[in-house]
DNA sequence: CACTAGTGCAA
DNA sequence: TATTGCACTAGTG
């Protein structure tokens, strides 16, 4: 029986007048102060753009041609730097530029066109704000002016942020904007970052690391951009046809298996017929239904066809889908080549990425996946070198934490799994089994990830409990490992950031939450970002001086990737001996450890041969 | 079109 | 319930 609304007691006290919920235009300002703050990037989007901009576009004098710069650049003192900020879209190799917006305090701000050349600067410094577009529009067209970059340095102050938008950057550095400017008012901002920025380095101390390392890596990046590298588009179209007539073949076996058809695609609808309708046991939960990842289907695949059906076509899927048809769709129809861009200001430990397409997850562990790998292919006449770090982030734990069983296995050139294998089980290093180097090794990467058993226990496939007392054994061999973790995860909590050996800092408030899971999450962060960030740190030192001994050298090898411990060349055949001599000599002395650093060269004619 | 979730590739 | 990324498809609104 429905119960009368009647019954119902309504009798609430109401403290507030009834006026103070009439609805009331929002703060603007400090609505867009706090969101700029949270990085909510949708929402600050939608806010309606502020009052007038300092300087509005009609206001600002437009310069065009040789002339007109040059008498904008006669109010500017000989020797001062001019700020500028970029209009344009489009990647490597060659961005369009459509403007620049120029500011000087003596010149005050314009809006210079530009038509086919590069403009003169009379050798002036430009300070641009994220400015390797700029680089690369001028490398295009001859040598680029000396530069200074404020989203780097922003970068290194924070390198956690999401976004380095200059709006974001000045509304943090300056308390001024965000929201829509004048190229010419945006240049201020520039100008005025740059103003403080040295000082706020110095603050810090990593006013050498932008000075010595980021700043110079720019025009490297740029020109590692424009280089490009070559893809076999029919080795890829082969491949494709391939996995095309394996994965129809997969299809109708999953669809019969499954006693329907379905979106294999769908986890959704996949999660249904495996755990609904075929009543298999569902391994784990996801926030919205049962998972259906690798893991799982490997549990399951134990009991039933079908699901080693799905993994296959998964992982073939995944290679036709993401490398094998979305790549010779990239190749630029000028150049015939695949243009990474490398980021410089989107990790929070100093690594680069790569996007459109991410040249940093080419497939290589499977035969399959170096199918993609072997359609990279360098030029006629060419050969590609592969140099990379031997075990750089485990030499960089033995340098900094000191520990002596692995500071002397590095020293004999000894096989570190191996050597830690022997020591954690107690046995001669030349009676290490197979089984047991493997282990060793799970454990080695854990603890550089800022282990947990529970994570150990799932790599070695092995309990929890189990796992826990490898790991104490692991901490009883190598004390200083230990030790290391823990203090720095302590010096963490107590500054608020970590630091790699060159001072990159990044900070991790939550090292002081009382949350146990968010805190545990951000102490792993305090291990690893150390040594992450000292490898990121060293390669970059070698790509610097690799770029500039390149350049000494007359050779005409060009660098075309950075994958985080590894760099790729694009060598002339004659050339790959020298080469592989600079390359060895270049990184191996890029840092000096309490380790020598190892550096694995090969040769190849595709990637998936060197 | 913007966004999230799930998934999987690399070091 | 291991670190750092990017990108795919499905699905929602």
């Amino acid at each position: 029986m429905r119960r009368e609304l009647a019954t119902v007691s309504t009798r609430v006290p109401i403290q507030q007048d009834l006026e103070a919920f009439r609805r009331q235009e929002p703060d603007w300002e400090r609505l867009r102060a706090l969101w700029n703050e949270l990085e909510f990037e949708a929402l600050l989007r939608q806010l309606p753009a502020p009052e007038t901009p300092a300087i509005s576009a009609e206001s600002l004098p437009t310069i065009s041609g040789a002339e007109a710069l040059r008498q904008w650049l006669s109010a500017v003192p000989a020797g001062d730097p001019v700020a500028v900020d970029w209009v344009g879209e489009g990647g490597p190799p060659e961005p369009v530029l459509r403007a620049l917006g120029l500011y000087h305090p003596a010149a005050g701000a314009a809006v210079l066109t530009l038509d086919a050349g590069a403009p003169a600067f009379g050798g002036r410094r430009l300070i641009g704000h994220d400015i390797k577009h700029v680089i690369e529009w001028w490398m295009a067209r001859g040598n680029p002016p000396a530069f200074e970059d404020t989203a780097v340095g922003a970068y290194l102050l924070n390198p956690a942020r999401t976004s380095y938008r200059l709006d974001e950057i000045s509304a943090e550095l300056l308390g001024e904007g965000p929201g829509v400017a004048a190229a010419g008012s945006r240049a201020r901002w520039v100008w005025q970052i740059w103003e403080m920025l040295p000082r706020a380095l110095k603050e810090v101390g990593l006013h050498p690391l932008y000075a010595d390392l980021e700043q110079p890596l720019v025009p490297v990046l740029a020109a590692m951009e424009r280089h490009g590298i070559r893809v076999d588009p029919a080795r890829l179209a082969d491949f494709s046809k391939e996995l095309d007539l394996t994965l129809e073949r997969l299809t109708r076996e999953i669809y019969e298996r499954a006693g329907e058809e379905f979106n294999i695609g769908s986890p959704k609808q996949m999660a249904r017929i495996l755990f609904e309708k075929l009543k298999l046991p569902p391994v784990k939960k996801t926030k919205t239904g049962y998972s259906t990842d690798a893991d799982v289907l490997e549990q399951l695949a134990l009991g039933h066809e079908l699901p080693a059906k799905i993994i296959e076509h998964r992982t073939l899927a995944k290679l036709k889908s993401t490398y094998a048809d979305a790549l010779p769709v990239l190749i630029n129809p000028v150049t015939g080549r695949i243009h990474t861009s490398f980021n410089q200001l989107v990790t929070a430990t100093g690594r680069l990425s790569s996007s459109s397409p991410n040249l940093q997850n080419i497939p290589i562990r499977t035969e399959l996946g170096r199918r993609i790998r072997a359609a990279f292919v360098p030029e006629p006449g060419w050969r590609f070198v592969a140099a990379d770090y031997s075990q750089i982030e485990l030499r960089i734990l033995a340098h900094v934490s000191g520990e002596e069983s692995l500071l002397a296995a590095f020293r004999a050139g000894e096989d570190i799994h191996r050597r830690t294998a022997a020591e954690v089980f107690g046995v001669e290093v030349d009676v290490v089994t197979s089984e047991q180097r493997d282990v060793a090794k799970t454990t080695n990467f854990s603890v550089i990830y800022g282990v947990t058993a529970f994570g150990l226990s799932r790599g070695l496939s092995i309990t929890p409990k189990q796992a826990q007392e490898f790991l104490n054994r692991f901490f009883e061999r190598h004390p200083k490992v230990k030790a290391y973790l823990e203090r720095t995860v302590a010096e963490g909590r107590e500054r608020g950031f970590v630091q790699t050996l060159l001072g990159r800092r990044r900070y991790i408030p939550e090292l002081r939450s009382g949350n146990p899971n968010l805190r545990s999450f951000a102490e792993r962060m305090a291990t690893n970002a150390p040594v992450q960030g000292t490898a990121a740190d060293l390669i970059k030192i070698a790509m610097v001086r690799m770029a500039k001994a390149l350049e000494d050298s007359g050779l005409a090898t060009r660098m075309l990737l950075q994958v985080h411990d590894e760099l790729l060349f694009e060598s002339p055949e004659a050339e790959v001996p020298r080469l592989e001599s600079l390359a060895r000599q270049v990184m191996e002395s890029a840092m000096t450890l309490d380790v020598p650093l190892k550096v694995d060269i090969k040769t190849g004619g595709d990637w998936a041969e060197a």
